[in-house]
DNA sequence: TCTGGGGTCCTAGGACCC
DNA sequence: TCTGGGGTCCTAGGACCC
């Protein structure tokens, strides 16, 4: 299609937006003397480096870096931390995408920090909604984002790729305002596993077969690849030439399981532990199935020594069907230690555990209902914690040893944690006038 | 001493059926 | 001795993503 066209057709199509650095950048809106310096933000139990600004990306640091490796280093260049504050972002990934919503047609949020978006307009048009969307989310909700606009869902979050390196573009690119040789040239330098879909496996394979840039990649047969890969990858082949074949979420099916898993910080040995983490995360898990409005028909508990340990490795894992579809966290804690007290090996050093709630259905039916009074009552129960602990807490109230008020040696560690500034009354950040 | 968590989709292979 | 072919459903595991 020429650029003459191109400029007065009012045109579909899809834009990738996301915040740049999400998590340190929401950090930054809460504490600006975190500007401009090196900042990077801890997994769970300040294990990993998640997130990097700009500068602590600068300074060499990768994304997963085990913290007490670089802790030193980081120290002498003068590096801020932070513990991960999910309470945080996800509150402020909610105004984000609230905002967004208002510039698409259709919109459909693909991460934390990312969302897709239905635009249309002329060539013009693109450029302009893409620069008035990086203006007013600066202003209201006050963090960085780039934007990509592509005829497909892959060349969008290509189009964002770009923006995100290349400073003169101001976090915009329009691949319909782009000449089509620059775009080339851009694509026979890009490496083929910084496209979307393209992870480090298929990529040696494909560099076995020649094919290492994305543009290789958009020249490839696709019946070829149809046959050495899979119809995973014929459709980025078929998405890089213009041909949108990845459906919209809203299409596809609903969540298939809900996930409770987390690493200690420090290891569970005793049986008597571990059921008290199961009996935990359970709970957790009972509690998403009610916010979601979601039954379980399957349980699964799992366990895990470290991967890093040389000593006796043991990932112990079983998955039982539920006697009904459920959400009762008085059933669920009961199987998931029953079920955990039957494969574990007590005397091991266990770093992780998890429960895992799937087989999921909106609608419980008849069968999830007891015919006895007492379960019909059961089913209540995780309300009333659930409106208990939205009242006085979180550590208010438990079932069996889910009820803590002391915290468990196990429990998260979080040394580098700022404040719920937007989530709990007695966080809020305090303004003088 | 210390190495995240929560998802999705696809495929292959087995069980079972006619 | 020889022992079809095609379909569905389920599960485990791989690959990928942020």
């Amino acid at each position: 299609m020429s650029e003459t066209r191109n400029a007065r057709m009012s045109l579909e199509r899809i834009a990738l937006i996301d915040v740049n650095n999400f998590y340190v950048s929401c950090e930054r809106v809460f504490d600006p003397s975190l500007k401009d310096r090196p900042v990077v933000v801890l997994s769970n139990n300040d294990g990993c480096v998640v997130a990097r600004s700009q500068e602590a990306k600068d300074l060499g640091i990768t994304t997963g870096a085990p913290f007490f490796q670089v802790k030193q280093f980081m120290r002498s260049h003068g590096m801020e931390v932070r513990s991960s504050n999910y309470e945080l972002y996800g509150d402020m990934s909610a105004r984000v995408m609230e905002v967004l919503g208002r510039f698409g047609t259709w919109q459909e949020v693909y991460s934390i920090d990312e969302s897709f978006l239905g635009v249309q307009g002329n060539m013009n048009d693109l450029g302009e909604l893409a620069t008035h969307i990086r203006a007013t989310l600066a202003r209201s909700v006050g963090v960085p984002v780039c934007v990509g606009i592509a005829p497909t869902k892959t060349l969008a979050k290509f189009a964002n790729h770009v923006a995100k390196r290349n400073t003169h573009l101001n976090g915009v690119c329009s691949l319909d305002s782009m000449d089509p040789e620059i775009i080339d040239s851009i694509q026979a330098r890009v490496p083929v596993t910084d496209l979307w879909g393209v992870g480090s496996k298929t990529g040696s394979k494909l560099a076995g077969l020649g094919i290492t840039s994305i543009a290789d990649l958009k020249r490839a047969d696709i019946t070829e690849i149809r046959k050495k890969f899979s119809v995973v990858l014929q459709r980025t082949v078929l998405e890089l030439n213009e041909t949108p074949c990845i459906a919209q979420a809203e299409e596809r099916a609903d969540k298939q399981q809900i996930m409770y898993s987390r690493s200690f910080s420090s290891p569970v040995t005793t049986l008597e532990s571990m059921l008290e983490v199961m009996s935990v995360y359970s709970q957790r898990g009972a509690a998403r199935l009610m916010s979601d409005g979601l039954w379980a028909t399957l349980l699964s508990v799992t366990a895990g020594t470290s991967r890093f340990a040389t000593g006796d490795s043991s990932f112990p894992s079983v998955t039982i069907k539920l006697p009904r579809p459920t959400q009762d966290p008085i059933l669920l804690s009961r199987l998931a230690t029953e079920a955990m007290r039957e494969i574990m090996s007590p005397g091991l050093s266990y770093v992780r555990g998890g429960v895992i709630l799937s087989g999921l259905q909106p609608d419980p039916g008849q069968e999830a209902f007891g015919i006895f009074e007492e379960e019909n009552c059961q089913k209540h129960v995780g309300n009333v914690l659930g409106a208990v602990k939205a009242k006085f807490g979180d550590k208010a109230i438990g079932l069996g040893s889910g009820g803590f008020a002391i915290e468990p040696t196990w429990s998260m560690k979080r040394e580098y944690s700022s404040p719920k500034f937007t989530t709990d009354w007695s966080e809020l950040p305090v303004v003088r006038a």
